[in-house]
DNA sequence: CGTACCTTTGAACGACATCAAAAGTTGTGG
DNA sequence: CCACAACTTTTGATGTCGTTCAAAGGTACG
């Protein structure tokens, strides 16, 4: 504990000033700034979001950063590991609607007064930036640049959600697999793999892969056999080997044209 | 063709501002408005969208409305009839995303300078209000109000997005049918039903039920005769009578909690 | 009245689930 | 450093749900 000590009133100005000025250095270094619901702020304003934001957060693995059901009085962007955004069917199944990557916001919802639709949890130690709801609504009431850029955020999740439907249901389970690594290592480095043999984090066990594109562990663990079998990739705790980029790619059925880019639009 | 003889000045400017008065009372009697993008503008200030909008469009049943990868140059509300929100799959298949009813506003994308992400077809004869995406994206950075409302309203399709996504993953057959009849209830009417023996509109075809809930329309056939000789429904031709609305409540696996409703949120 | 489309039904097949058990891996405490 | 418990991954055998193929009614519309 702190001392509760009172201090005089001009020393605490001082260090209110200075606090404002960390919090502002702080924001101007993220790395997360381009791509989270700050990025239309220009630097010169960044104290709006400065001031609203709430001390970094530390999430150890496994542990929920809110629970489905519970009132919905944050929103956050990632700074550090992967949270997944799970809804528990009645059934006792659980299912990954997405995945917040650094750099990604999330918890925002259509109907903020009402109960979150969904939990998130921290699948690897995660940093997080958390903002309050009402700070963040009333922000959103006035600057047009924040508000308008979220409704595109937003839209991009949607668009996720859409191309993850289309993968659940169109597709058969080596396609289902192929095409989560692809999206997955988009997310990561905003292009599609070309290098051969190229090893990226995928902090995921196989019951999550199956989860989120609506298999089984067991014929999650088949498809990767064959996948391996194949050349394509090798997967073994939580790293994954791309060794054949443009056959992964294939194996997706992903066309031409790429994944939407959540730094590109506007 | 009208006469394009040149009118006198004064003339043209009494023509112009019984135009604006035109599209401000058709804005004020909209029976969409309330649901809409527009919902936020208070009724004062609705001229600001009136001489954004274009006249209203008739789109006969099967016509598409646009397609997935043509230019985005407008978003529309739905006046009158029933749109579906497509992709064509690599493997010919069709998905259906979504659909857009009376009262919601469709073809906005993270994206907008980007090609469609999709196509949308009209699946009856259908009524539409377009807005060009120019127009309205200038709006959206200088109103607050109407991006803040957007934001909100991105974030309901995107809750839907993942209703759906649930619905098509991690349940059967049967319940997914159940769901899907409940979910275009409750959108049409706003609560769940309740009443034995009513009957709703439902313009779809087996094929397009099965597209959008990643079953075949064969299976969807089976699945209907199942609820029929269940006593809980009977569908045909483009009518259906819920007979027993707890019961299709209880096969579709729905919650106490129902589903999202876009006119509650804020 | 005929054509095109939608729906229904049956039979056989296949993809993925389920059940079960063993091997590998991580973390913990002695 | 080792031993043990908890968890994850792998593999096989079997079962089931939904697909596929095929053909026969229905229904709308020109």
């Amino acid at each position: 504990m702190s001392p509760t000590v009172e201090l005089p009133r001009d020393l605490r100005q001082v260090l209110d000033a200075a606090r404002t000025i960390d919090r502002r250095d702080a924001c101007l270094q993220c790395r997360s700034r381009a791509r989270t619901i700050c990025a239309p702020v220009p630097a010169a304003a960044i104290d709006r979001l400065a001031r609203l934001k709430l001390p970094p957060r530390r999430v150890p693995a496994g542990d929920q950063v809110y629970a489905e059901g519970a009132p919905c009085d944050e929103y956050f962007t990632v700074l550090q590991g992967w949270v997944a955004l799970t809804t528990v069917h009645e059934d006792g199944g659980g299912v990954v609607l997405d995945y917040a990557l650094p750099g990604d916001f999330f918890g925002f919802q259509g109907n903020s007064e009402g109960p979150r639709a969904q939990s998130a949890i921290a699948i690897t130690p995660a940093r997080l930036c958390p903002l309050p709801r009402q700070g963040v609504e009333t922000l959103l009431q006035t600057d047009p640049l924040v508000s308008a850029h979220l409704a595109h955020l937003v839209a991009v999740h949607e668009a996720r959600a859409h191309d993850h439907l289309v993968n659940s249901t169109a597709r058969g389970a080596r396609e289902r697999v192929a095409h989560l690594l692809i999206e997955l290592y988009f997310r990561q480095n905003h292009c599609l793999p070309h290098r051969p043999n190229e090893i990226i984090d995928l902090p995921l066990t196989l019951a999550l892969i199956g989860e989120t594109i609506g298999l089984t562990a067991v014929h999650v663990s088949r498809m990767l056999r064959r996948l391996r079998e194949e050349g394509v990739i090798r997967f073994r705790r939580g790293k994954l080997e791309i060794c054949d980029p443009y056959g992964l790619i294939g194996a997706s059925g992903v066309e031409a044209r790429p994944l939407a880019d959540e730094t590109t639009h506007q």
